[in-house]
RNA sequence: GCGCUCGUAGCUCAACGGAUAGAGCAUCUGACUUCGGAUCAGAGGGUUGGGGGUUCGAAUCCCUCCGAGCGCGCCA
């Protein structure tokens, strides 16, 4: 048991004993941002007051009380502070055990959680439309998708990713009337597509000067294309979902089937509606067009029926981009009429990527490729960038300064405190140092600030990794990493670990430290999705 | 007009209802004859968009105003 529990179920104990209130949810540990403020500290006295009728620092003075009486493993002492908080200090030893824990559990068991207890979750992301070549706001919600599903997995929930493929519509038909034009060597028209890819595309097209045939044809190559993209940044799927094969399936004719018996379907004007309006969208939707067609919402609804109720997901996390937000209300009323639980469908909305030089459009040609930023800073660069904020921000992207500060990318800060700690293993092995046992180590002779420091960021991990899992927020694995890192860099700018002017117990002891820090990195950049070099 | 998201240092962003609102970049000043200087140490910089309210305590929750992005199709 962590530390941190063992504080947390003394406070319970001692609240029950006393015949106080539950251990609610408002009572708190915390890990207090100053030093001085201890290794744990919980606002109890605080919350009790009240209903105690006592002051804050009274009530905190029986709590400390009661814990001198009582122990805990590890405890120096516990004080009051402030308004009213209980703090404890901790002996280092504490720390010794986490090193140990981290090093004898290894990179794929540190860290790891049942917190989702198998529950079976498809994330569904990018889901661009086969219609031109990824941008880098698809990149950087797929690197978002990618490692949410990192998380997820490693924290026990059992993870599909699917890219939902718009295979059919007016857009495909576009598509293909924009190859046919270019093909005939003429411009495609002001709604069809314009980009250059389109024209490289007619280029290798054999087949008949026909709208539909072109358009798949397209679709096709301009899909095969994206995976290329996304495999670059090492993001593969479970599954590619198309579009077309609901329709075709006879799954939305199932869908609207299942919601006339229940009421919730009307026809007006020929065309068949959902009655949306009354579960919670702004309006009545359209599912087949008084022409015979599915509209997107008709095949969306069917689409996700499928995911709940035929394929059995347990829980859906679908993330789009926010210039799709207007579909949330009606894709929860629809999966509602269904008589799904909509909190099962977890919508994220990543906010928009702009660009400095201008907003990025598919049809018009104008915009950065996720591939064209890929050849200017690489993968890593990119995945780490993305990963750096919530994507709750919405983000103004200078490429020509992504560019420039290449060099100085966070990617490499991170990267480097790997590559340093790679370093001196080899070196400790190129020096024939072996390695003693764990339990022979002696620990305690690790006693510098700079190198507990690092133990007790690793410490913080694994509730980083349950907050970024219950969260669905990447980016505060990110935020870790780049801590962890940091220190490590101060820890080696003031420490030698090999020297043969050191204690060689205390080379031994620095080089699990070191170790330990290692496994840290390696599971932080493994979750966000990011090479751990040996060298660089 | 209605709805969603957001507003924190010069810039990009953190902050589980908690203690003196923190990081990175940029700026300025410094640092190893050593395991990789893609590094480290320090400094300056804030009325958390404005105003009310809730409470022991608000950047955080509620109301209102201001500002920004996006959405409001028998498009996808």
């Amino acid at each position: 048991m962590s530390s941190k529990q063992t504080f947390s179920e003394l406070i319970s104990k001692i609240t029950s004993d006393l015949g106080w209130s539950d251990f609610g949810p408002k009572i708190k540990i915390e890990r207090p941002s100053r030093r001085e403020h201890g290794d744990f500290s919980s606002n109890v006295a605080m919350v009790l007051s009240k209903s105690l009728g006592k002051p804050p620092r009274e009530v905190a003075q029986i709590v400390v009380d009661e814990i001198n009486k009582l122990g805990m493993e590890h405890l120096d002492r516990a004080e009051i502070a402030g308004p009213g908080f209980v703090n404890v200090h901790l002996n280092t030893s504490w720390l010794q055990d986490v090193l140990q824990e981290v090093v004898l559990a290894g990179q794929s068991t540190w860290a790891t959680d049942d917190l989702g207890q198998g529950e079976k979750v498809q994330i569904e992301f990018v889901s661009a439309n086969p219609t031109g070549p990824i941008h880098v706001g698809n990149g950087w919600w797929a690197a978002y998708g990618d490692s949410l599903a990192r998380i997820l997995s490693r924290c026990g929930w059992k993870v599909s990713k699917e890219y939902y493929v718009n295979d059919t519509g007016g857009q495909i038909r576009r598509l293909g009337e924009s190859l046919i034009a270019r093909k005939m060597g003429e411009i495609p028209s002001e709604d069809g597509y314009q980009g250059a890819y389109v024209t490289e595309l007619a280029n290798h097209y054999q087949g008949p000067m026909e709208i539909s045939e072109a358009g798949r044809f397209a679709a096709e190559k301009i899909l095969d294309g994206i995976k290329d993209t996304l495999r670059r940044i090492g993001v593969e799927f479970d599954s590619w979902y198309s579009q077309a094969s609901i329709e075709e399936g006879g799954a939305v004719q199932e869908t609207i089937d299942t919601l006339r018996a229940s009421g919730l379907v009307y026809d007006q004007e020929g065309a068949v509606w959902l009655a949306s309006s009354t579960l919670g969208d702004n309006r009545d939707r359209v599912l087949v067009k008084s022409n015979g067609d599915v509209t997107y919402t008709g095949g969306d609804l069917a689409y996700h029926r499928d995911k709940f109720l035929i394929r059995g997901f347990e829980r859906v996390i679908d993330i789009f981009g926010a210039d799709h937000h207007g579909q949330v209300a009606t894709l929860k009323a629809g999966v509602k009429a269904l008589e799904i639980d909509p909190d099962k469908l977890e919508i994220k909305l990543g906010q928009m990527i702009s660009l400095v030089g201008g907003a990025m459009s598919k049809r018009s040609g104008n915009f950065v490729s996720l591939d064209s930023l890929l050849d200017d800073i690489g993968p890593d660069a990119m995945r780490l960038m993305s990963l750096i904020n919530s994507i709750d921000q919405a983000t103004v992207l200078d490429i020509d300064l992504v560019k420039k500060t290449t060099s100085e990318n966070p990617v490499y800060y991170v990267q480097y405190a790997h590559a340093r700690i790679s370093s001196i293993n080899r070196k400790a092995d190129s020096q024939g140092i072996e390695r003693i046992s764990l339990d022979e180590v002696d620990f305690s002779l690790l006693t510098h600030d700079g190198e507990l420091e690092l133990l007790r960021i690793l410490e913080e991990f694994p509730d980083i990794l349950r907050e970024a899992a219950n969260e669905r927020v990447p980016f505060k694995i990110t935020t870790w990493v780049r801590k962890l890192a940091g220190q490590f860099h101060s820890f080696y700018h003031d420490f030698k670990v090999i020297s043969p002017d050191l204690d060689p117990q205390l080379v031994q002891a620095r080089l699990y430290l070191v170790e330990a820090t290692r496994i840290g990195l390696g599971v932080g950049l493994d979750l966000l999705g990011v090479g751990a070099p040996e060298e660089m």
